[in-house]
DNA sequence: TAAACGCGGAGTCATATAGTCTGCGTTACC
DNA sequence: GGTAACGCAGACTATATGACTCCGCGTTTA
């Protein structure tokens, strides 16, 4: 059929990690590793989501990105849509006017309307888009409830926190060891 | 959002002549050049359809391709999984078991079951495959024959028969001018 | 003032699409 | 029985896109 990239992957799996961290931001890096991602890649997926509205960015050391609005308000599809741009699944190349018989003019009947094709291709994407539309961040952060233990909330917050901790100079001795 | 190629749209329309045709066999080079596209391009796509069973061909002067079953028997899916084969509309990287927090060893839950980003991903694919497989040719070849005048199919009728005399020493005199 | 952020653009690498250009074996027809 | 129209298969090319990396700038906070 067709694909949906990784980019879509991504910020999906991203977004459901700001949908749980109650509007505290979240940045891009910080992201990346936690999910074990490349974070030049992330980095050029966010400023999408941004400019669609679906986050907010705040800029200086302890920046990052935030949900716009609530996750029960922003559904798979917006996301995709912000993602991949408006590509349609088909991209119809009107071959029925081009037909031999027809010379350099086709008649108006054969170019009057959808191709038959083309609709039912238009079709079979509305369908995609309805599924994807009826699904929002919120029903997915439920999922992810039912499946993971309360302690693995905490582990995370331990994990960001003692990433915070380790950047400042103070705390953890860990000066990246250059490669 | 995604992307199917153009080799489906230039086999419907293929399929779809096929269908009108009354059972005689068309041969690729006839229908590519019927319809504006190119030869060698189209040579490519019908044995995709013959393995799918959709067509069969016959070899040798008057050969060409001929519709496997009846047009109503073939649905636009069936067309486009021959075609495209079976790529999914997702492919899950699987990034709920390469969370930082897990180490190397990501626990049971994180890694049972479906992942629920790739479940809506599934549900909105068979949406959409579910639209597709509700078409049939025939449907299209109705749409078709509702738009286009009778005389028209005399017209191909006269292109593709004068087609096939030219070729005949002894009838037209169009050697093929060189370029 | 340095480090952590978000931005933006340029560049790389692999894969896939859309084509082309051969050649080979088969078949019908004169 | 040869030639031309067929299907069939493989090698080849060009362009686009996806999945990244790298670099540098402006902003903010400790």
């Amino acid at each position: 059929m067709a694909h949906l990239t990784v980019s879509v992957e991504y910020a999906i799996h991203c977004l459901l990690w700001l949908a749980g961290s109650a509007g505290a931001p979240l940045s891009s890096r910080d992201l990346a590793e936690l999910q074990g991602i490349s974070q030049s890649f992330l980095a050029k997926i966010f400023p999408k989501l941004e400019k669609a509205g679906i986050v907010v960015g705040s800029e200086g050391v302890r920046g990052g990105y935030r949900l716009a609005r609530a996750p029960a308000e922003i559904s798979v599809l917006q996301i995709v849509d912000a993602i991949e741009g408006d590509k349609p699944l088909f991209d119809c190349q009107e071959i029925r006017d081009r037909c031999a018989v027809f010379g350099d003019a086709p008649p108006v009947w054969a170019t009057a309307g959808v191709c038959a094709i083309h609709a039912v291709m238009l079709k079979a994407e509305q369908a995609m888009r309805d599924e994807l539309a009826a699904h929002t961040l919120a029903d997915l952060a439920v999922t992810f409830a039912g499946k993971a233990p309360p302690e693995f909330i905490l582990q995370v917050q331990d994990w960001m926190t003692e990433r915070a901790g380790a950047r400042k100079p103070g705390r953890q001795s860990k000066p990246e060891p250059p490669s």
